[in-house]
DNA sequence: ATACTTGCAAAAGTTTTGCAGGTTA
DNA sequence: TAACCTGCAAAACTTTTGCAAGTAT
């Protein structure tokens, strides 16, 4: 992360205009927008650069490729539709997951992913 | 899923017998011990069939496969240790979920993962 | 000038599929 | 016997890597 490229604040961009976290497919279709020519191993690099300096981080969900969302956000957890499989970002954290954790076990993060149907897709199903 | 056969049942063993959710390739393994010669294949197969079933499911991690437990434990959490990699099983939930649910979405269900260390990893660095 | 980045293509790794042969009910 | 399953190998995908050329500092 030395350098500043086209295509990695294309990169980044795409990311800071998404609204929720993106797999990198989605995010070299959203960033050549930008860098036509730009190359899916130029993604995936720059995601593990990011990885790595604590600037992004990875959600895996069932069914797809992890997706990357940058880590400057608020803490939050996602919810997926299962009609339209959407990923959305959601605000507050119930808590108390000190109270999962057993004992001599250190709890450093955690994830919460909800499944359901999002307001979109009930709709059609009404 | 219409037929017992001595591979299918290896791997439902291999799931009943795992302290967590397993990946395909250690359920390949664990099965491979009743059932020497099986193909990683069949094991692919079969997850599908348990999952379209509703037996099994599958929890998506960070960095390797997903994973597959069967569907027939109370439900729980898991915890992964950033050490040894080894995924737990969690007893309880915080609830509190439908709380983070935005206006007009539908809760089904949801996953909580933790992070952070084990007992055994955390004594190593005492 | 030097170190860093990129695109391409090949390699490596994972998951799915076609098919011929074997097994279960 | 009829439907179902399996192993193998090939195919389809996804992710990583080597390298030569281009770009940023």
């Amino acid at each position: 992360m030395k350098h500043s490229t086209q295509q990695r604040e294309s990169i980044l961009e795409s990311l800071r205009m998404a609204s929720g976290p993106l797999t990198p497919a989605e995010i070299l279709e959203a960033a050549r927008k930008r860098v036509p020519g730009m190359g899916i191993a130029t993604v995936y690099r720059n995601l593990k650069l990011l990885l790595r300096s604590g600037l992004a981080r990875e959600i895996a969900l069932p069914g797809s490729s992890s997706r990357y969302e940058l880590f400057n956000l608020e803490h939050h957890h996602h919810f997926q539709c299962r009609d339209c499989l959407q990923v959305y970002c959601l605000h507050g954290c119930p808590g108390g997951l000190h109270a999962l954790t057993p004992e001599g076990f250190v709890l450093e993060e955690h994830e919460i992913v909800l499944y359901g149907r999002c307001a979109g897709c009930n709709l059609g199903y009404q």
